[in-house]
DNA sequence: TTAGGGTTAG
């Protein structure tokens, strides 16, 4: 990025006018590294120099905002392109679509797709593949196998990422028998499973509680040629953590090395995780600073994770003393952070010291969920202050948190 | 010459 940036000037001094094309290639990389704003100056820089965005360049946006989770301003773009007469063609759409999924707005992403059909734009398969990712994600595994059927219907011919998307869908909802049968139907059909699919059904085979299982994926992959990726390691360690084989985890935290993978802050993560959760916590300390010194910044997960270890070990101090680091260098405390706080004191019965954290969530915006209310009323309840329990569901009842099938300890008569 | 889909962490 800075070098295409140094080229960018350098053309300027040079007196080369950038077209359309240097402008939107610029403004997709900003977009590509989650730097909006920067892509949106461009977007501004270049109607000021006279230059007419193309689809090209509102799909960068587009996309852009997307991923960044802002799918308001990503569909005022839309309504912008439209307006500045350049069609939405089905890259734009698919952009869109993409980001609606993600966001699990279905019925959002359905009007789109209708809207799409009626100005004459067809849908292909990575369109397709999108939306049948999204009906996965919001468990509509109906629907998914629905557009599938007219995928094939209209004779398009599923690739290797359609597959992928596939069984994903069927690891998360519960279908991990079909999705192993689904490998081996395309393989006999001659289509290779590759890295990602193993990971796919490695990650699922671990959560699924299947130790054995998921390392019995790796050992196939790698005897079918496919060269493990620092996701597969990653998936690898995470699910061993999650195992209680903590000893395991390492092994292979370390073996990465030997593979000549260079290791990230999510592999990283996944072990300080285990080691705390498995009362390693020293080690946890030890790996989180060592993390630190190979340059990977720890960001509000890794935070998290050892300030978890440290409250369930009952080191409020060094938890504390690691939420100011983490607001020192600028990291938010984010839902799972406050979560970890609350469950923890009301744990140890310091629920007036969780009571400020929930007061503080409001403060800064960060909306607490349904369990971290169950768990302070209940904690209330147990000390016998109802005044406060009752206090606390009423500001959930307010939020609209409160959907009476809850294990919530206050019942009406007692309010 | 520039844009879109599947994998790992609290």
């Amino acid at each position: 990025m800075p070098k295409a940036l140094f080229y960018f000037h350098e053309m300027k001094i040079q007196r080369v006018k950038p077209n359309v094309v240097t402008f939107s290639t610029l403004l997709d990389a900003f977009c590509k590294e989650g730097m909006m704003q920067e892509a949106a100056k461009f977007f501004e820089d270049m109607k000021q120099l006279g230059l007419r965005p193309n689809e090209f360049t509102y799909t960068s946006l587009i996309d852009g905002y997307c991923k960044m989770g802002s799918l308001n301003e990503a569909l005022k773009l839309m309504n912008k392109m439209l307006q500045a007469g350049v069609p939405m063609n089905i890259v734009s759409y698919t952009a869109l679509v993409d980001g609606l999924c993600e966001a699990g707005r279905m019925e959002e992403a359905e009007e789109v797709f209708k809207e799409m059909l009626k100005g004459g734009v067809a849908a292909n398969q990575i369109f397709c593949t999108s939306l049948i990712h999204g009906y996965f994600k919001a468990g509509k595994v109906e629907k998914a196998m629905d557009l599938i059927k007219e995928m094939r219907g209209h004779g398009m011919d599923p690739d290797i990422s359609f597959y992928g998307t596939l069984i994903w869908g069927l690891c998360n909802n519960g279908k991990l028998d079909e999705a192993k049968l689904l490998i081996g139907k395309i393989t006999a059909e001659g289509i290779h499973a590759n890295h990602v699919i193993y990971t796919i059904l490695m990650h699922a085979s671990f959560k699924a509680g299947h130790k054995v299982e998921g390392l019995n994926v790796l050992k196939e992959m790698q005897d079918m040629g496919v060269v493990p990726t620092v996701v597969t390691c990653g998936a690898v360690v995470d699910g061993l953590c999650k195992s209680g084989a903590i000893e395991e985890a390492s092994t292979y935290f370390n073996w990465m090395e030997d593979m000549d993978l260079e290791t990230n802050l999510l592999v990283y993560t996944a072990l300080i995780d285990g080691l705390c959760k498995n009362n390693f916590l020293g080690e946890a300390e030890k790996l989180f600073y060592q993390m630190v010194k190979e340059d990977l910044a720890p960001d509000e997960v890794s935070y998290t994770s050892l300030i978890d270890g440290n409250l369930r070990h009952g080191n409020f101090e060094r938890a504390f003393e690691l939420r100011n680091e983490m607001i020192n260098n600028g990291i938010k405390l984010g839902l799972k952070t406050y979560a970890s706080f609350i469950w923890w004191l009301c744990q140890f019965n310091q629920v007036e010291q969780a009571r400020v954290f929930l007061n503080e969530m409001n403060e800064k915006g960060v909306l607490p969920d349904e369990a971290i209310y169950n768990c302070l009323i209940r904690k209330y309840h147990e000390l016998g202050n109802m005044d406060e329990a009752i206090a606390v569901q009423k500001e959930m009842i307010e939020r609209g948190l409160f959907n009476g099938i809850s294990d919530c300890v206050v019942t009406n008569e007692q309010m």
